[in-house]
DNA sequence: GCTCATAGTTAGGAAGCCTAACATTCTGAG
DNA sequence: CTCAGAATGTTAGGCTTCCTAACTATGAGC
C-alpha cells in the first residue's frame, strides 16, 4: 500500500497491461460472439464439459454471484444444453452437467471460434506466436492470484 | 474459411488465447472496478485525456453503438468529468473533452489502479515480466486487425 | 433436537447495450 | 442555388445481465 516502493518499470508494465486487457475485453467479445451462444454460456459449457459442477462453482469461475449463475444455467437448461441434477452427496447442491446436445453445441461452437481466432493469429510471424504462447500461462497465473 | 488449411499448432494457440482472454475479462473487471468510476468510464476518460474527440469515435473505440456512447458520456457529464462542446468544424458533431475535475479524477484513478496491478505483477519473476511485456504489443496488434 | 452455516432459488431493481425513429447539419448533383 | 441523401447525435423503449435481499431446504456441530 506504499506506492513509493513500487518499481517504476513494474508500474509502467502495469499500466500497459491494464490498457491492453481493457481493450482485449472487446476483442474477446467479438471473438466469442458467434451464433446464438453467448461468451458466458460458452464459459459455462466448457467448465461443465470436463465434469459436472455445482452452481456455486460456476458462479465463482465466472466471477458472478450465485443468483446470476442460476439464471444463466436455467437458460442453458431451457435450451436443452445442460441438465440440473441433485448432488448425490449433498441434497442441497445441484450439479450442472452437459447434455449430449450441449456437448455437441459446445464442440461445434468451439471449432468455429477457434478457426476464426486462428485466422487472426495466422497473420503473426513465428516469433510473435511464440511470445504469445509463452505469455498466456503467465496471464492465467496472474488471474489465479486474484 | 477452410479449416483444413489451419496449422494445428496455431489452432491450439487460438484455443488457449481465447480461453485466457475470456478469463481475463473478469480479471480486467476486477482490476478496473475501484471506487465510483467504471471500467468503461475509465476508457472514455483516457481517450479524452489525449485530445477532445467525437461521440462516434468514443463509440467506435469502445466497440459499442453511438446511442450507448451518448448515454455513458451524459453520465460522465453529469458527474462533471467531461464537457460536451459543439465541434467548430462541424455543427452536427459533439466534442467530448475532459474537465479539470475529470482529468484529476482520471489521473487519481489510474494511479490507484496501476499500483494495485503492479502489486500483482510484483509477484512474477523478471523473466515472466519480460515475456509479458513482449506479448502486450502483440495482443494490441491483434486487436487492431479486428 | 436446536442452532447455525451452506446451497440454491425467487423477486425486484439497476446498469449497459441494442434497434428504431427523429432532428439537425453537411455535401454534392443538377 | 436548391434539394435529396448522407452523416452526427439524441430520444424512446425494450432486452439482457448483473446485483442485493429475502426465502426454502439441507447439512453439521454441540
Amino acid at each position: 500500500m506504499s506506492p513509493e516502493q513500487l518499481d517504476p518499470q513494474v508500474l509502467a508494465l502495469a499500466q500497459s497491461f491494464r490498457t491492453t486487457l481493457r481493450h482485449a475485453v472487446y476483442l474477446s467479445r467479438s471473438m466469442d460472439s458467434d451464433g446464438d451462444i453467448t461468451a458466458m454460456q460458452m464459459s459455462t459449457l466448457s467448465m461443465a464439459a470436463d465434469a459436472p459442477l455445482r452452481v456455486s462453482r460456476v458462479a465463482a469461475n465466472l466471477g458472478i454471484r450465485v443468483p446470476s449463475a442460476t439464471e444463466q444455467i436455467i437458460k442453458l437448461e431451457q435450451a436443452g444444453l445442460v441438465s440440473r441434477q441433485p448432488d448425490p452427496t449433498d441434497s442441497r447442491a445441484v450439479l450442472v452437467e452437459l447434455t449430449e446436445q450441449g456437448r455437441a453445441a459446445w464442440e461445434d461452437a468451439s471449432r468455429r471460434r477457434n478457426a476464426r481466432v486462428a485466422a487472426l493469429l495466422d497473420r503473426l510471424d513465428d516469433g510473435e506466436r511464440a511470445t504469445l504462447a509463452a505469455a498466456l500461462p503467465i496471464i492465467q497465473k496472474i488471474n489465479h492470484t486474484l
